[in-house]
Formats: C-alpha cells, structure tokens, sequence
DNA sequence: TTTTGTGAAGCGCTTCACAGCT
DNA sequence: AGCTGTGAAGCGCTTCACAAAA
C-alpha cells in the first residue's frame, strides 16, 4: 500500500539505497534481486520487496522484474519516497576540533547535502581556518542562514554553549539539528533534533556486543 | 516477563536511564513518576512501566513505590539488564582531526568507558599530541589492545584505511567497532560494529524532517 | 486522588504462501 | 529453476483497563 512507511522500513530502505549506490558504482550495472540484498545488508527478502512494493506510484507497473531491480531505477524512487530527492544546505556551528573536522566535509556520493557556511564566537578561528565553505563569526548566524536558506545545523559547540546556539539555530529557520553536544536540547517540537553523542553510541554498541 | 526486552525496549531504557541520571545529580533527590518520565523522554507511561517491570529480579517484589520510581535503585537495575554493569575499555585508532578530538574524551558521567590508548601510523602525532591515554604507533596495535584486554575501538582512520585497520582491531582481540570512516566494513560476524557517518546521519535527520 | 503493576485486547509489522511471469 | 508482487496469516509490541496500594 503506497504511502505507508514504518519507521522500520525507512530504515531498511536506507540501507538499500546505500547498498545501491555501491553496487551500481562498483561497475557491475546487472539487476540486484532481493535475494542478494538479503545478503547484503540483512534484512529477509520479503520484507525488502514488501519494502519496494510502497514505493510504486498508482498504476506505474512493475519497479522490478524478474531478473531482479535496476539500481538506476529503484535508487530515485527510493529516495524520493524518502524526501531526500532535494538538495539541502547546511552548516556547521562551533570549528573546534570536531567542528573543523566536518568543515572541510564533502559527501563522496551525489551531494544531497551542501556546506553552506561555518560559524565560530572566535574570530581568530574564522579567519584562520580552511574551508570550502565561507566562514563567518557567531553573530552573523541568524543573517546568514536565513539569506541562504540553510535547514540544518551541525552543532559541534561545548556542552555549555549548546541550548543557546541552538536555540539562535532555530529561531534564524534551522528545521533539524544534528547535536554532537553531550546536553539534551529543549526546542519548539518542529525542530527535529538528533544526538550523535559518543557516550550514547559507546552504550549502544556495548548493548549489542551483549555480555 | 523478566528477560525478554525488545530492541525498542532496550532503546527506551537507555534514554530513561540518561534521564534519571541527569535528574539524580540535578539535586532533586526525590522519586521520578512514569508521568513525569513521559513528559521527560516523550515515551508513554503505560510502556516505560512495561519495560520497567520486565528489569525485576524473580520475587524481588515492586521496584516502585505508588511514589513513583527511586533513581538510586532504577539506574543499576537497568544497567545490568543492558550489560552496561561493567567497565569496558576502548581506544581510538587514527589520530586525525577527529580521533585527536575524542582522544581526551572522559564521558562526563560515572565513566563506564575507559579510554585505553590512542593509535596512529605517523609517529609524529603520537609524539606530539598530549592525551590523558598513552598514544602508540600504529605497528604497536595488536600488543597494545590484547595486552589491557581492549574491548572496543573508534575507528577515525581515512576511508582507505578502514578496512585493514579493523581487520587489525578484530584480529588482536576487539569486540566492538565503532566506524567513522565512510565506508561499510566487512568483519567477522562476532564483531559489532556501528556506522557514525555524517552523510547517514543527515540522511536520517532529513527523513525525519519530512517534507 | 495519585501512583505501580499486569493480564488482555488491539494493532501494526513481518512472514508466509502462492499466483503470475521470464 | 529463478524472480516479483501481494493478500492473508501469524506474532510481537503497544495500549488499554483495572486491581492494589499509599
């Protein structure tokens, strides 16, 4: 049934999208059948061509065929099922070490994601660093983000500094954060904000590592 | 039903479990109610309730009171129920930008995360970078890691390094890999490994941004 | 009245099984 | 034989509703 995507699912087709675009720009241009993708990231086949089988547009036919799905095919519908057939800008706010490590940061597949700008409350940093973005000091935030139409925020402040600047992100139209600050951010509830904090992580993978 | 938590439960306790934290050393000594923990972690009360009640030992009889919950006792219950009862070491392999930024990572709370040691395969950065952990050359990994039993690495190696470096991890004695390298790695499956690339990151964080 | 704790109902996702096709 | 696509069954998690206690 078009339309209905679980959380789950997303994820799984995620997954499939990533494992597409590998496969399709590791030369081998063939179909990719359930069956391999089952062995490629995990998940049983029924459940990726129940998956597939949302994606399809009202009476648009098959998306596979019995020789398997066309990547060049699927990776599209995926993606727009997915929102992600749209090109976001993004900044990132704090160029301390993890900052400046992401300032420089071009996602090696097809860019659906733009560095916009970078902000730092420490000019000496702004001026100094390199970047294939423009840079600029703190208090030009709300400007700048709202002249470019920047959406989402990598947030690589000191735990203190975090509510604040994320708070000045959302109030410039900033719709999504990616904290890398180890503090819970509170924000109206059309922010959507995601935690990549190491100690969670760390948590995570030692829950599944098990005893 | 004590000793079966679903993936989802698992994830809930383990924000539950930030949450209590938090509010333990915030000064309130008091119990937390399953509605305060609703408005707190935006889970219903009826399922954390749920999976609390799954934590309980055999006759151990209530784990709250009509009071609400005791941080003190809740927080070391579900630890153990998520294998996060033990101190666990880890190191950071590839002392870029971003390994030299977790290299002095102490995780602010009770540290159930030891960093043990740093690696990197240029012997200058080793020499001269300070961190609270020793830093070793690469060549030095295999002795190091199965010498204080080093159970997890940060993988912060360039994307074409990844591969072997983990192959390395795995082989002297980790068990669980924490990659930021973009690229998907192909390990034993004993081996947990979890995925902290930026592009999925923002992935995730746009899908969720809906529209 | 608030709380926890829990059996049972409800519901959504996964899995099965099979039809249709190459 | 393989494959996709899909209704229906199965199952697991969430939600409900209520008992018991403070």
């Amino acid at each position: 049934m078009p339309g209905t995507l679980s959380e789950s699912a997303r994820e799984r087709l995620l997954q499939l999208m990533r494992m597409l675009e590998k496969f399709a720009l590791s030369g081998e241009g063939g179909a990719v059948t359930s069956t391999q993708a089952e062995q490629l990231i995990g998940w049983p086949r029924d459940t990726i061509r129940k998956d597939i089988s949302c994606l399809g547009g009202p009476g648009e036919g098959a998306i596979g065929s019995s020789a398997g799905y066309d990547p060049e095919l699927l990776v599209p519908l995926i993606k727009r099922a997915l929102g992600l057939d749209r090109r976001r800008k993004f900044c990132v706010v704090g160029l301390g070490r993890l900052g400046s490590a992401y300032i420089n940061f071009a996602p090696p597949e097809l860019a659906e994601f733009e560095l916009a700008a970078g902000f730092d409350s420490n000019v000496n940093r702004v001026e100094i660093l390199k970047a294939t973005a423009p840079l600029y000091p703190a208090y030009k935030m709300a400007e700048v983000i709202s002249r470019f139409g920047i959406e989402i925020a990598l947030l690589c402040v000191p735990a203190e500094a975090a509510q604040a600047a994320a708070e000045k992100c959302a109030a410039a139209g900033v719709r999504g954060i990616l904290n890398f600050a180890p503090v819970a951010l509170w924000l109206p509830g059309e922010i959507e904000v995601r935690n990549v904090y190491l100690t969670d992580e760390l948590r995570a993978l030692a829950v599944k590592m098990k005893n």
